[in-house]
RNA sequence: GUGGAUGUGGCCUAGUUGGAUAAGGCGUCAGAUUGUGGCUCUGAAGACCGUGGGUUCGAGUCCCAUCAUCCACC
């Protein structure tokens, strides 16, 4: 359920969304641990911390590994990781996007070559939805296909029409899976897709088409692969207008604070993103002056924080120059302080833009910090 | 002391019967990364081939000397 506490400048929105494990403050950034963890060795006990209020896991990389009938049987994902806050689970369909030439798309579905044991697996809405009712996330993302862009728009719109089927054949299996008497999570919610990659009639007919279908909520995908920030700015502020104002809006995959913060101009309350952890591990490290990369030399021996203005638990004990050391040295602590650094630096990121929604001084906060938090330096 | 082997960027190696700007890996330096394979990709710097002579049109390759390291023997 979504409340709109306030509607800002642009169409900038400060709400709740409230699921089965408690009540997430938007605009919010979801954290990723694709197979139920944060990579570079962060607890659940260290998403607490750094303030996490959503976490994000992948429906095809539990179903490989290790498998949802075990999640189920141990009692479901919050359970098995030990998270008591809500969880997003991904449906899959991004693996038909990052996994294209080992897939066979078909109106059942995809099948796939699994990364790790090479066997064959098949996954089209319904076993996308079993999967997630065994899971027992709160929210399970609908199974669509994501297409890169650019590709012909004869493609874009067979895909987005079978997407639209599909989403109708996912809306009833979940709703029977969560109805069955052993159902995980029966409060689970299903958000529905927009695809239709950056034609504009495409996005609008096909947001118009899924809108009717009274989701909880609604995702904005098939964004940050190819196109130009602008081209991705525009669609959302055309999409956004056709989005149900009291359903949260998702913006999948983005990115990076500058869009976030543009995201969030443009109507967005969710968003999730790899980079804060993947270029954690490579050591770019956000900070509120820009980016930087640790492994420069020049941080050799630097005994600044990594971001002097930043009051996290990596900042407030280590110096630059000791993580730099623990990355040439690749120590594990040196990818596990680099990540939280940049974890909190995201979620403290979504606290200040929800505090300037609060204050009303966001178009102030946007024109700060929306260019240079992307600048590196 | 005697005999043998080996010396090529920071490290490990390639380099034909002597032939053009001495090749590669690791490392270093720098860049990329958007619903995650700690992966991967891209670019750059860096050696006058232990040293000194010689043979030759031409030497990392052949010869002599010398230095260093390793092995075996006294």
């Amino acid at each position: 359920m979504y409340r709109l506490l306030k509607q800002d400048e642009g169409h900038a929105r400060r709400g709740e969304f409230t699921t089965p494990h408690g009540t997430v403050q938007t605009p919010a950034f979801m954290n990723v641990g694709t197979a139920a963890a944060i990579k570079g060795g962060l607890s659940a006990k260290d998403l607490e911390d750094i303030g996490c209020q959503v976490e994000l896991s992948n429906t095809y990389h539990l179903h490989v590994r290790p498998g949802d009938e075990l999640v189920k049987a141990m009692g479901g994902l919050h359970k098995f990781m030990a998270w008591r806050r809500p969880i997003l689970t991904d449906s899959g369909g991004f693996q038909v996007f990052s996994l294209a030439g080992l897939r066979k798309i078909t109106e059942e579905g995809v099948s796939f070559q699994s990364h790790v044991d090479g066997r064959r697996l098949f996954i089209g809405p319904e076993q996308s939805m079993r999967i997630q009712a065994n899971l027992g996330s709160d929210v399970a993302m609908a199974f669509d296909e994501c297409v890169k862009i650019p590709s012909p728009r004869e493609y874009f719109e067979a895909a987005t029409k079978r997407t639209y089927r599909w989403l109708v054949r996912c809306k009833k299996a979940l709703a029977e899976y969560n109805a069955e008497p052993d159902a995980v999570n029966p409060g689970q919610m299903l958000f529905g897709i927009n695809q239709g990659g950056i034609y504009p009639d495409l996005r609008v007919e096909h947001m118009k088409a899924i809108a009717d279908l009274d989701l909880p909520g609604y995702a904005i995908g098939g964004l940050a692969v190819g196109e130009t920030h602008q081209e991705m700015y525009d669609t959302i502020e055309l999409v956004q207008e056709h989005m149900p104002a009291d359903r949260p809006r998702y913006l999948m995959g983005v990115g990076t604070p500058g869009n976030i913060i543009e995201g969030v101009w443009r109507g967005v309350d969710l968003f999730d993103c790899v980079m804060p952890a993947r270029n954690g591990r490579h050591a770019h490290l956000f900070t509120k002056q820009g980016i930087i990369n640790l492994k420069n030399e020049k941080y050799a021996m630097d005994e600044s924080p990594i971001d002097p203005a930043c009051g996290c638990p990596v900042c407030r004990r280590y110096s630059r120059g000791y993580i730099r050391h623990l990355f040439k040295a690749q120590e594990a602590l040196g990818l596990r302080l680099a990540v939280m650094h940049n974890l909190w630096f995201y979620n403290h990121l979504m606290e200040e833009i929800r505090a300037a929604l609060e204050a009303g001084t966001f178009a102030e906060y946007r024109a700060k910090y929306s260019k240079i938090l992307d600048t590196r330096i």
